[in-house]
DNA sequence: CATGAATGAGTGTTCATTCAT
DNA sequence: TATGAATGAACACTCATTCAT
């Protein structure tokens, strides 16, 4: 009975069998291997499929890898807007933000990797759902920044974009060695040097 | 005669002219479309030279590129070790080095397209020439901040390999919109912002 | 009872309602495109049925078409036949004859292109019962030239067989515009043309 | 010597033996079957050659079929023209066209099957270089009948338009159980018949 | 130094067909 | 009767690569 009801809430289709073993596939590859020089016969072969199969659940590969980023963005938008609950002032929801950021690129590192090496030179991610959501990711970034401008936390001479790229940029490039080397690193660390130097320049004096 | 003096000026290498129309090419490519959709029979045909002289030259296609960035990157090396000169204390330093990376970024946004979206996925990449000559580069900024913090110009809690990333980083992600959506930008401008947000940080109190 | 009324007047088969749903998706997709590029999968969905179960009611997709086709003819035949009753005399019957073949050829286009251009090079096409029903719709032509000729109304000197495949092409070329390019045309006056140029050199003079 | 003077004047490529052997094949295979269901590998197979290497001279396979229809309708359309020289008088030109185009379908079975048969409903037929010849050589035909009306041969009260397709319709009928069921016939006799039917009702009187 | 010709091994994709339920 | 899931075999097409000349 609870099963229906979970169906029901989520409006989950039935997810057939080969559908899953499909994604489940292409997830231990992508462990592996970068997307572009993963093969659909490799796919098949992982997952236990028909080749032809592939092509019934997703029109093409690049479908394929959207759909299975779009899955693991929108669980990670859910969490990070939970984790975010409940905390107060716009220094605090920063420091937060980043944690969970740098602390994300930690535990699923073929994702980070995904997101931040592979899908950004994709010829139709800028135009597609998984990069729809990235946006609106950066946009609860950019809200925290504003909302701190707008009560006299955060400085208001430089713009709020600005900031907010160079807090991405920063964080990711201290995840990078970790995400490229696929190395184990220390979300805590990490974000207590990222704000120890760039909050003095953030917060409004 | 001259030739001899051509050959001493460039380099070793004779430079064939089979070979210089390669290189041409494959640079022309590279402003139409990402490397890896270039092929050879492209190349060639841009070139107007035969598809297989490609292979007198060049052991496979990564090969070639990994030629053409080692060029434009002791290219740039050479400017930023030139362009520092002269200059008084790490701050300055810094500010200078994080202009000329800005710089660079908005004058070629080819290569700078290349080095940041695409060649970090690529299998050999990390153990490259290309790599090394990014390395050393890295290292400038490394010993500008490391004669910092031996000055007491620059903090010391936290470690320069960090302080480097996070201006990498932010520096990267304040040019990426123009670099993926191929926009001007301001050097300038970009530069004020970010040493306003993070030089606080940075400086030792 | 008024479904055992309508088998009777069908035939023979209890049609139900998938296969009818078939058929009538076969003949949607053959307005939009020729009978080779339509799949089993367009069929399937166009019918809202399931792929699997043509299988139950057609052995092929040549089988599937044949079976529409010989509906189609069978139709077209009575209708013939039905047109022909009651005219006297050899010539006016041709008249008929071509005038009613023209008027089909512009009343269901669809099926034209299919006898005229699809059909006539499938593999099996001239073992199937589908050109058995237009040989028998050539004979009715051939009846009436040798009817011509025994009571003197037609010229001997010609094999009727002859004069037959002169008037069925000489009326499929006078339609065929029509058909390729789906453009309607008068059988009136292309009637008129062909009765025209053809009958003097057909009656015995 | 010759040799060279041959190339000039024709302006005619080096032709690899490549692309000879493919265009062999494609021609054996077309007597085998119909073109819909010959493929690439097929064609490679026979001509012992690398799939690959028809890609290298053909864009894609109706390109190949079309380069091959072309050419032979080139030579056929230079054979007509010689043909009809000399010869006064339309409905003397007529006959003789009839005769040629009936000797042509006897002669060489596959490319009549594939013009009459084949091509009609391919995609892009009406707009390729092969149907523009086809409409030279229509014109021709058209031309005659001009010609005729014109000098008060031909009956006017018919389009000449429409005079040829009956002519058009009528021949290939003729012709059509030889194409079809790959029999010979006599053209001399078919002339011969469809002369005698059609030049009472062409002529004027 | 440079070319034209040719190759082999793959690519993603499509299709008719089968089968358990 | 009808369906969802899965399959296998082929398809056209592409590419980096080689080799004789």
């Amino acid at each position: 009975m609870v099963r229906e009801e979970n169906k029901a809430k989520k409006g989950v289709r039935p997810q057939p069998p080969g559908r899953i073993k499909i994604i489940k596939a292409l997830k231990i590859l992508l462990k592996e291997k970068d997307f572009n020089s993963i093969t659909w016969a490799e796919i098949a072969k992982t997952a236990e499929v028909n080749e032809g199969l592939i092509y019934k659940y997703f029109k093409d590969s690049r479908n394929l890898l959207h759909q299975v980023l779009e899955e693991y963005l929108e669980q990670y938008m859910k969490e990070i807007e939970f984790a975010l609950k409940g905390i107060d002032g716009a220094l605090n929801k920063l420091r937060k933000f980043i944690w969970s950021q740098i602390n994300a690129c930690n535990a699923d590192k073929v994702f980070s990797r995904i997101l931040t090496l592979e899908v950004r030179n994709f010829a139709g991610y800028y135009s597609s759902q998984s990069y729809k959501i990235i946006k609106q990711y950066d946009n609860i970034l950019l809200d925290i920044i504003k909302e701190g401008v707008q009560k006299g936390e955060i400085r208001d001479d430089i713009s709020p974009g600005n900031i907010k790229r160079i807090i991405f940029g920063a964080a990711e490039h201290l995840c990078l060695p970790g995400i490229v080397f696929n190395r184990e690193f220390s979300p805590d660390a990490l974000t207590e040097d990222l704000c120890k130097l760039i909050f003095p320049g953030i917060e409004k004096t």
